[in-house]
RNA sequence: UGCCCGAUAGUGUAAUGGUAGCACAACAGACUCUGAAUCUGUUUGUCUAGGUUCAAAUCCUAGUCGGGCAACCA
């Protein structure tokens, strides 16, 4: 095993998870070998937060040359469906990582965990518990002080296998025995004091069907999965950590029945690990909260571009690279950290600054008349598709003598600094000509309706033959072949940083009014060919998606992903 | 109040007893047929108090602040 070449480059952050892990492979640990696995509830989509563990877990597989594996945690049928398992495994293969033959349920371990509970029972680890909810915690106790035993603590095996192997046959009503598993009613952790392992819950399995109606219980679930699967490193949010003991204490339990893995002569023991989970300001990452706005019509739908889902994202624009570069930069830590929104926009426009093709597209027209240019003349001019990719070849622009150009980029009279249009200011329309306005139209009440000026016919393509300097080149697209298309303009989909931060409302007092805004943009021709899902540059303003849901062929629905940086906006005058 | 975890520029993250770096953001400049991109530079940091040590962000003690834990959820 070289651990030379498996080595963090200098660009990845040896974060602890990473160090962890390298330090095993080099101890020779399990052989040297990793096998993590991400274990998603299937009871809701997928979102950011979600990719964290995504990108940890199968990207430390990945770079240690192992494998992880992908399975549902279904051991609650009352909230999970196959709807959610469908999507889990779409999210993962298009966020860029593959499970290969490893796609588990917690449900195909439901016999042998059901056995392993009853050699607990035997050995005096497990008892039938008959208490009510409501008197165990009583029993249980405060943190601050140490529980009382269940008087049911000591019954005989013989007896709490019977009882179980009824519990089981259904014969008894939800909730009134459950199996403990017997620990230590003193521990300063909670969860260490007797942790129900088995509760009675009749709902139909979406996978078992009826076949059970006890049901195993995360704590004791977790570890057992871990183990048959022969995972060596089970990495998670910190919220698990003090649930850490008793994930130990399971697998110490199935060491000594001798049922932990054994491969290539190293018996696997795994070992869980936790980090920080992401938050992003002015957004939830609460699967109850995102169901809500999704049952409450607040989005349309998982994938709303405004979710922080994997499904919205992508519908968006963001790209998975952008996304993986996201996590990876942000880093794996066990502090308690809300991440800059900046540093997620600045992933998907390094990416996209790449890859979108280039278009010209004017959202907020204002037309132009180019008083010296021929009545019925057109013409066309070949424009780059991508400047930072030569190959990616040049597209056909229509020019005419009436054009739009960006309101924005208009100022009757300029501010200092302003150099885009202004009247007997030249400036340079983008591929085409240079262009200097000589005087406006405007109505009754003032708006400018129409702009006036003449072109330099010597300027074809965009520089003069005098090399003369023009500071300012503007987007535009002729009122003649332009076309109107659908543009959403997406902001933010809460108004605070926090919206789940005051507990006397609810994360929909803070929704933004202006999270949405659907707008006619006209567009060159070559963006009517645009298929549901492709990504371009709107030069000078953004980079936007074609909207996979609402787009038909030859009429494109714009999504806006992110806006171009923008330095302009910052010293403009108010 | 008991236990567990954490604290490094505005934000996020490195430094594993030996020069406090990086990214994002901000700011300034260069360049530019995208006020984008790119390039250069600048500002800003070890929670507090003790201790150990030639040397502490790092180890120890105490404190402060923040988070988690008392579902038959995961």
């Amino acid at each position: 095993m070289s651990d030379e070449t498996k080595a963090p480059t200098s660009d990845t952050s040896r974060h602890f998870i990473r160090q962890l892990i390298a330090d095993d492979v080099a101890a020779g640990k399990n052989g040297g070998e990793v096998v993590t696995r991400f274990p998603p509830e299937p009871n809701g989509y997928l979102h950011i937060g979600h990719a964290k563990a995504i990108c940890i877990n199968f990207g430390m597989a990945k770079e240690f040359g192992g494998r992880c594996h992908l399975r549902m945690d279904d051991t609650n049928p009352a909230k999970e469906s196959d709807e959610y398992v469908e999507n889990i495994r779409t999210d993962i293969a298009w966020l860029g990582f593959d499970w290969g033959k490893n796609f588990f349920y917690s449900a195909n371990y439901f016999d042998r965990m059901y056995a392993l509970a009853e050699a607990l029972i035997e050995r005096g680890h497990a008892y039938v518990c008959e208490l009510t909810q409501e008197q165990w915690k009583e029993y249980r106790g405060v943190p601050i002080s140490p529980g009382r035993p269940s008087p049911f603590r000591d019954r005989m095996p013989a007896e709490n296998l019977a009882l179980f192997c009824r519990m089981k046959a259904g014969e008894f009503a939800d909730g009134t025995l459950c199996l403990r598993a017997k620990i230590d009613m003193a521990s300063p952790n909670i969860h260490f004091r007797d942790p129900v392992i088995y509760r009675i819950l009749r709902v139909p399995h979406y996978h078992t069907g009826d076949m059970w109606c006890i049901y195993p219980m995360y704590d004791f679930a977790h570890p057992i999965e871990d183990a048959i699967e022969g995972i060596t490193h089970s990495l998670c949010s910190l919220e698990f950590e003090v649930h850490r003991p008793l994930y130990d204490w399971v697998i110490d339990r199935m060491d000594e029945l001798g049922l932990l893995v054994v491969r290539n002569g190293h018996k696997i023991r795994p070992i869980q690990r936790e980090f920080s989970r992401l938050n992003l300001p002015y957004t939830i990452m609460s699967k109850r909260s995102l169901i809500q706005l999704v049952q409450d019509r607040v989005v349309d739908g998982w994938d709303d571009p405004r979710m922080p889902t994997l499904c919205g994202f992508r519908r968006r624009g963001y790209t998975p690279a952008a996304i993986r570069a996201f996590l990876e930069a942000a880093g794996v830590t066990k502090f308690k950290c809300i991440t800059d929104i900046a540093l997620l926009e600045h992933c998907i426009r390094e990416d996209l600054n790449k890859t979108a093709a280039r278009r010209m597209a004017v959202l907020d027209p204002v037309k132009v008349v180019v008083d010296n240019y021929p009545e019925e003349q057109e013409e066309f001019f070949d424009a780059q598709n991508n400047p930072e990719e030569p190959s990616a070849g040049t597209h056909s622009v229509p020019f005419s003598r009436e054009i739009y150009i960006e309101r924005e980029d208009f100022m009757e009279t300029p501010a200092k600094k302003f150099f885009r249009m202004a009247p007997g200011q030249e400036v340079r329309l983008r591929y085409a000509y240079l262009f200097t306005c000589t005087r406006v139209e405007k109505d009754a009440a003032g708006k400018i309706v129409a702009i006036h000026g003449n072109y330099d016919p010597a300027s074809r393509g965009g520089t003069a033959p005098d090399g003369r300097k023009v500071k300012g080149t503007i987007h535009w697209v002729s009122v003649k072949h332009a076309k109107p298309v659908e543009v959403r303009l997406y902001d933010r989909l809460f108004t605070v940083p926090d919206p789940m931060g005051d507990e006397t409302k609810t994360c929909t007092d803070f929704l933004n009014p202006e999270s949405l805004r659907t707008i006619t943009g006209y567009v060159e021709p070559a963006l009517l060919e645009a298929r549901g899902g492709e990504r371009f540059q709107f030069e000078r303003v953004g980079y936007f998606c074609a909207d996979t849901r609402a787009s038909k062929p030859g009429v494109p629905v714009f999504n806006r992903t992110v806006t171009l940086r923008d330095s302009w906006a910052k010293i403009a005058p108010k």
